[in-house]
DNA sequence: AAGTATCTCGACTAATTAAGTCGAGATAGC
DNA sequence: GCTATCTCGACTTAATTAGTCGAGATACTT
């Protein structure tokens, strides 16, 4: 119903690895697939696409790796949801709302609760930083 | 991102359509299929499945077709959704919470988040219901 | 300068899920 | 008995997502 894909999964663990590593260099792409048990070949695709988003670049050769290019709590789910799902158009995140699917031109009853829905769903996102992630593995020891 | 299936969308405009023939006896799969723009075979499928939940029934013969078994204002869109879902289990619903994807078997830093997305989004699918979206559908006009 | 560990890039394949179709049967009314 | 409807299960096709691969570029080490 509110199903990420793979592909959001593993941006999203990769990110976190990163901010948990935040100031000590870059990290391997190699090391983050092993502590987020991502499929590496996968996340090479993954994390290369991720550059464009600005939030992380990286550096090639023996110490290379990636690496956050603002702090963890300057960075929230929805800027890597959003990004990913690389739609200009907002409403194309929520189901009917684009004028493709909605054979009656998002002109129908379901509007308004697909919006609302919209709404809800990235308050959450965009309220939830890196930080307050790492903050919760935290709590969990 | 919080993308229904087309199956879903169906079930909830089929639903829609026999709200709004509520208490006129059984409606045609063939009326609901040209009122809605759903391919018939396919709306024949969803539709029997959904008797199962025990918001509609059918009546075979010239006669026959589909109704509700509650009103309207009886059902709301969680109902469906959560039925077509068919999981006991409401983790299952979001993301990475089903034991079977989550690699860290759902003790990760993500985990809260994925609760507030489920319960924001079900307090809105359960606040709808298809009485509300008979009204919205009456302001269009 | 050579060697090696890393990221980079684009194309490719495999796997999974969703969408949609079909034919033959059952039932209700005329 | 005829016809319009729902019923059921299996089947096919299409679309999307997940994942792989090989060859190249770069940065550090010695």
């Amino acid at each position: 119903m509110i199903r990420t894909h793979k592909r959001e999964q593993y941006a999203l663990r990769a990110m976190l690895e990163l901010a948990k590593n935040n100031g000590k260099g870059p990290t391997k792409i190699s090391e983050i697939a092993a502590a987020q048990a991502i499929p590496l070949r996968f996340l090479e695709v993954i994390l290369s696409q991720l550059k464009a988003s600005g939030f992380v670049n990286s550096k090639r050769g023996f110490y290379g790796g990636y690496y956050l290019l603002r702090s963890p709590d300057q960075i929230t789910v929805g800027d890597i949801l959003r990004f990913l799902q690389g739609d200009e158009d907002p409403a194309h995140r929520v189901s009917c709302m684009s004028k493709a699917e909605c054979p009656f031109h998002c002109d129908c009853a379901f509007v308004p609760m697909w919006k609302k829905l919209n709404s809800a769903v990235f308050k959450i996102y965009d309220g939830t930083t890196f930080q307050d992630l790492l903050n919760n593995e935290r709590l969990r020891r």
